[in-house]
DNA sequence: TGCGAGATTGACAACGTTGTCAATTCTTGA
DNA sequence: TCAAGAATTGACAACGTTGTCAATCTCGCA
């Protein structure tokens, strides 16, 4: 690899002058820098990351640490929206995919520690609580797409309650009065706040929201989950004051629902109107008729991640502890207005 | 941060026996050997990598560089592959994603070039040949997915003539013996690979293949698209001399085709089987019936590659241009024997 | 007891870069 | 023309690590 002492040989100048170049420090001559420039460019030199790096700077990359790329193509967003932020910095990223091992986290860690990495983006898949630790890291840390037990970490999390309040508000301006909910499973932090923000529009709308109509749509827990929405949502649409609309817990969710709905005959969105949440684009897009749904706004949570650790350098103090990026509702054919 | 020096200063030793110590050189008096390490532990130690670089040794860190994060949910498991291939030989994964932007993708060669990584994996989610260029990078390069024009870089690229072949001997097998065939886009390396493949298989099995049933399931060109599977599935299913059995080109067309059957009122798997391309599990396993479909090996495409870059560093020698990957049969229910 | 071989340890340089500070050259105004 | 000050340039150290090689220590054996 070309150094600085070999341009500063080849162009007759001192390495520190070729250095000064290089880092467009204006204490130079410009014909010198003109001359040198070519000597650069010449022998195609780039700088030394590994040297630049022993004399303390910045390290110019970022860590991102995720337990979750095995598990959903989610990812892709987050770490898209990263590096878009980063791109702006001129640095890259480091990714780190964990498959949910401790033993391999610590090692990951140890990795970013080595690297001197600037911050580290902890992503889960999970919504709920997760507890970070590394001793002594000397980066910034924010959480992503979950929140740490402690909240003693900025997270930037996507607003599930506007977003079952979203859901919600769009059935109801459109003239839904008695709307079914077949949810994600219980017990997580998404299935809670969106619940809340589905009464919340309720409410404000003035109508009741009847609790008979919260359904789940998966039984079990976490890792140990069991489709049930097509069966549940057959019940819920052969009563007779079944819903005009459903709302669902993600674009799988209403996959199913849209069967059960062919299942008992009813036409989407003539006879039941569907919206769905996640916006996976290979359902919803594909879906006949395509699926009106709420967007995660997964690359938004890369991209402001990564700008809050570049705040969080820079202002040192205060950070918000959790930042609520907006789920967006994505209008497609799957909903229609009635009377 | 912990240094050498400073473990050294606290053992009572020199930097040179820490530092045998942390690399696990043998000669090492075990007294000493222990005495260091618990200052090393209680110091949370661990060793800078730009100083280590600086000696010259490895980056341990390799490029990812693609276009295709972007637009794929792909992408995900080829990032996987390589971390677990990765993982093994304790080194990191440096992402860039290009967008297909040339001028961001000569920007990330010099980020490469900077870090010193050790191999780089280019993964473009064109199967159609992609020219790769940055003089004088150092290490090695490989292309998942794509190959290049030059034929001068190995290559790890899904075996799409085999996967193919594997869709109608599938088909073949269970009594199929007049077979649709639902494709991409003409003009694709993937649509006529699969389709030689496809023959192939009915010539083996001794069977004569309708070239009226090959039929484009998506129109136009790479980035302006059309899919019209839907109608052409139901235009080849209401023709008297229907097939039993329809090959789609990916999961997506499969889904319209579903559409198409349910359309014209026949049942899959009973009244016609339908297999996929691509194994998009958020399609295939929410589809009702379950879509049979063959998988996109991209996990052990990355996988792969990474293994390529690290025995064409040690053979240094003779890499094979291309390594076909095989692409397995999912099964599932969306296909049923006959006769 | 003394000697050589092997084990153990440490001093020092080097990797490529940039900050510090001093040296040199140029410019400007009297 | 000269001196002061500004502009330009370069010598050198330092960052944390490891390779080289020499120094010291230990042990077995004659």
């Amino acid at each position: 690899m070309v150094t600085l002492r070999q341009v500063a040989e080849r162009a007759g100048v001192s390495i520190k002058t070729v250095s000064r170049i290089v880092n467009g420090d204006p204490a130079v001559n410009a014909k010198t820098r003109i001359a040198v420039q070519q000597h650069l460019h010449a022998l195609n030199y780039v700088p030394n990351h590994a040297a630049r790096m022993m004399r303390g700077g910045d390290s110019s990359v970022y860590g991102f640490m995720t337990d979750a790329v095995a598990t959903t193509p989610y990812s892709v967003d987050l770490v898209r929206g990263a590096q878009t932020a980063l791109k702006q910095m001129n640095k890259t990223l480091l990714i780190a995919n964990t498959d949910g091992d401790p033993a391999l986290e610590k090692k990951y860690w140890q990795m970013f520690r080595a690297h001197r990495v600037d911050g580290v983006i902890y992503a889960s898949m999970f919504h709920r609580a997760h507890v970070v630790g590394e001793p002594d890291f000397k980066g910034s840390i924010v959480l992503a797409n979950c929140f740490a037990s402690a909240a003693d970490r900025p997270s930037v999390i996507p607003d599930d309650e506007a977003g079952g309040y979203a859901q919600a508000e769009y059935l109801l301006k459109r003239g839904h009065r008695r709307i079914g909910l077949m949810t994600l499973i219980s017990g997580i932090e998404a299935t809670r706040l969106r619940g809340i923000g589905v009464r919340r529009a309720h409410q404000e709308a003035g109508v009741q929201f009847d609790e008979r109509l919260d359904q789940l749509g998966i039984e079990g827990t976490v890792r140990q989950e069991t489709m049930v929405a097509f069966e549940k949502t057959v019940e819920m649409l052969k009563s007779p004051d079944r819903p005009t609309a459903i709302i669902c817990g993600n674009d799988t969710v209403a996959t199913q629902v849209y069967y059960a709905a062919g299942h008992v005959g009813l036409k989407i969105p003539h006879d039941v109107s569907i919206i769905g949440f996640d916006d996976q684009k290979l359902i919803s897009e594909n879906l006949r008729p395509s699926l009106t749904t709420v967007a995660l706004p997964y690359f938004d949570i890369g991209r402001i991640a990564v700008e809050t650790i570049r705040d969080a350098k820079e202002n040192d103090q205060h950070w918000a502890p959790k930042i609520l990026v907006p789920c967006p509702v994505v209008e497609r054919e799957s909903c229609r207005a009635i009377s």
